[in-house]
DNA sequence: TTGGCTGCAAAGATTTTGCAAATGG
DNA sequence: CCATTTGCAAAATCTTTGCAGCCAA
């Protein structure tokens, strides 16, 4: 129940939290990216009286707490994804939008190693890669 | 000289795009990374009396002309270093903001081998690690 | 000369904040 | 109850745009 992750950071349940949190825990793979504006206009689309600000408010708050993550894909704009706990990293397709997920020990290894060498404490890492996926590539040559 | 590469853009040479092409090429490696708002206020401590809006408009022109590299690090605005070639990472401070520059081979082709298994062509990348630099962790234990 | 360029101010887009009313524990 | 939280509107950031005058070619 996400009540509980609500509780345990330290904030009280209320239902644009909880309303918010579930949107950011059942969105389907395919897109699970979602801006503050996009969270807004959702709660909006099922009735709810929730407001921008508390949309901001709310999911600073679960950066916070680490039940979400915050990206800054190209756009300038945040993105934020339900923190499911195994870290990720993604590719993100400059047509469509479309993100996918992925995750590569070699990566995460050699992005230590790298850091040791330039002693810095890794705390964080972000890698996005961009590029064309399959479909769009299709839609360009059949259009 | 800048001024080729202006031409090459097809660009007017204008001393505003030939000082802020000068300023992103002269800056030391220890800060290369330069937000419009870094630009601008350089740029009236030397004495120019240039823009803003002037500054933003160059800074994309030369993007899009590949002169510069427009980077979205934590912290929403962008950050804009002149493009020498070579491709390259980042490593960010979080501490203090300092930039260190690294380029590693196996995490370039990982990253290649990624995007064929998922079936993107891949454009364009960014991988940037967050840590705690070596004279900050002094700093931190020493006060 | 003339089309591109600039500075300024105003508008946009995204995010944050102040405040009175509402609400959870 | 009472500290938190919320919605609204206003403010704060960062960036882009409209326009009249300026300037490189």
């Amino acid at each position: 129940m996400e009540t509980q992750d609500i509780r345990n950071a330290g904030l009280k349940v209320t239902l644009p939290r909880i309303k918010i949190l579930e949107m950011l825990e059942e969105q389907s793979d395919q897109d699970r990216h979602l801006s503050a504006e996009d969270v807004y206009k959702r709660l909006i689309q099922q009735g709810e009286e929730i407001g921008l600000a508390t949309v901001y408010r709310v999911l600073t708050q679960f950066e916070a707490a680490g039940l979400v993550k915050r990206h800054h894909f190209e756009g300038g704009n945040s993105i934020f994804e339900f923190n499911r706990g195994e870290h990720h990293d993604h590719i993100v397709c400059v047509k469509c939008g479309r993100v996918e997920e992925f995750s590569d020990e070699v990566i995460e290894s050699r992005q230590k190693e790298i850091a040791k060498n330039l002693d810095f404490s890794l705390t964080d890492h972000s890698l996005c890669l961009y590029g064309i996926c399959a479909h769009c590539r299709t839609a360009a040559t059949q259009p």
